[in-house]
DNA sequence: TAAACGTGGGT
DNA sequence: TACCCAAGTTT
């Protein structure tokens, strides 16, 4: 039952989303939302998806061109998957790019390609998690889910100075957001608590003295928001090495790999070349003058530091090794590839920002 | 349950 | 420099 205080606390909060809410591109303003304006569940959904571990900064570009280039879901279920592959790539996590894909052709073939709006049946879908699911039925479709993200997590934490650490304490803090989620404007809610998490308590210096929180938060009370929310220590990374073989044939063409379904960097192109090991062998793909560059690629992974040797050879035009993909030089896209096979094409090329530059059509 | 899974920006 | 962190999901 939503006593009188957590009613004030949830409409503090509207409040100062009503005068504060940033202006995203997949997002409808509470002013547009209060005249009626109904989200596309599409862009909620690619936002989110996006937006998974991913920053704000770090998504803009990337939702324009996928919108751009597939305005609906019908228009992604039906593009090639190389084709999502390399307009994902640099974004990083890229089993969402190929649970994406996944996630519009179920929702064309199985819900004749409308979202559902419930989070159990959000939740059935690939790349659909528990967040994700509460965030598309709570902003798409304006149903009083409740959302807990990084954002609500550190909200929550603090508001109700609870020092349990994470990820243990998820079901408290979750029972703490669902506690203040409100029946009316659940949507904008839910945005509200993120941004508020976005802009104001963030989580190293929190602008405490501007947050529509400061009155009721127990943390700001105790002094100790900037302990919050406690964390289990992260496990320390290993160094792993690897070697690449860049191979350019006499027509210009690149020599590149489709990388397994599974597994780093699963779907992507890159260059053929070893394992990641702590000491890994030499492995050229076939027999040439293999030419080690000078530098090496330095790399860091969610759980290791990769070290990357990078070898180029060229070849002649005829060369087509088995398992290869013969890139000509002109369909040929630095910026199609992961960002640390982007490094190793840069090192070769004495090139810094291929990627950004082919992006921005600048280059 | 815990590990795997990317990358860029902030401090 | 090194570590933290970001609108998490999958296995």
């Amino acid at each position: 039952m939503r006593d009188t205080a957590t009613f004030d606390l949830s409409r503090s909060l509207l409040a100062w989303y009503d005068r504060h809410a940033r202006d995203l591109p997949w997002r409808v303003s509470p002013a547009d939302r209060a005249a009626g304006v109904q989200p596309d569940p599409y862009r909620v959904w690619l936002s989110e998806v996006m937006l998974q571990q991913t920053t704000v900064a770090a998504v803009r570009d990337y939702f324009q061109r996928f919108t751009a280039r597939w305005p609906d879901v019908r228009a992604l279920a039906a593009a090639p998957d190389d084709q999502v592959m390399a307009e994902w790539a640099g974004l990083g996590y890229y089993a969402r790019a190929r649970n994406l894909l996944k996630c519009a052709r179920a929702v064309v073939d199985q819900h004749d390609g409308r979202f559902p709006d419930s989070h159990d049946a959000l939740l059935k879908l690939p790349g659909i998690g528990p967040y994700t699911a509460a965030a598309i039925a709570a902003i798409a479709f304006d149903r009083p889910e409740t959302v807990l993200d990084g954002n609500v997590e550190r909200v929550m934490a603090r508001l109700h100075d609870i020092h349990d650490p994470l990820p243990k304490s998820k079901p408290l803090l979750k029972a703490k957001a669902a506690a203040l989620t409100p029946d009316e404007r659940p949507g904008d809610y839910a945005q509200a608590v993120m941004d508020l998490g976005a802009t104001i308590c963030t989580p190293k210096s929190p602008a405490c003295g501007i947050c529509p929180l400061r009155d009721p938060c127990q943390a700001r009370a105790a002094g100790t928001q900037t302990d919050l929310p406690r964390k289990t220590p992260k496990a320390p990374k290993p160094t792993r090495l690897g070697h690449v073989y860049i191979a350019q044939r006499a027509d210009g063409a690149i020599l590149l790999e489709r990388r397994p379904e599974m597994g780093l960097l699963g779907g992507m192109l890159g260059f053929p070349g070893s394992e990641w090991a702590e000491d890994a062998a030499e492995a050229p793909p076939f027999p040439a003058d293999w030419t080690l560059l000078p530098a090496e690629v330095r790399h860091t992974f969610t759980h290791f530091h990769l070290i990357l040797r990078v070898w180029t050879a060229a070849v002649p035009a005829d060369v087509d090794p088995l398992g290869l993909v013969v890139m000509p030089k002109h369909a040929f896209r630095p910026g199609d590839l992961p960002t640390v096979m982007r490094k190793a094409h840069d090192l070769w090329r004495g090139s810094s920002a291929s990627g950004k530059m082919d992006r921005a059509g600048l280059s």
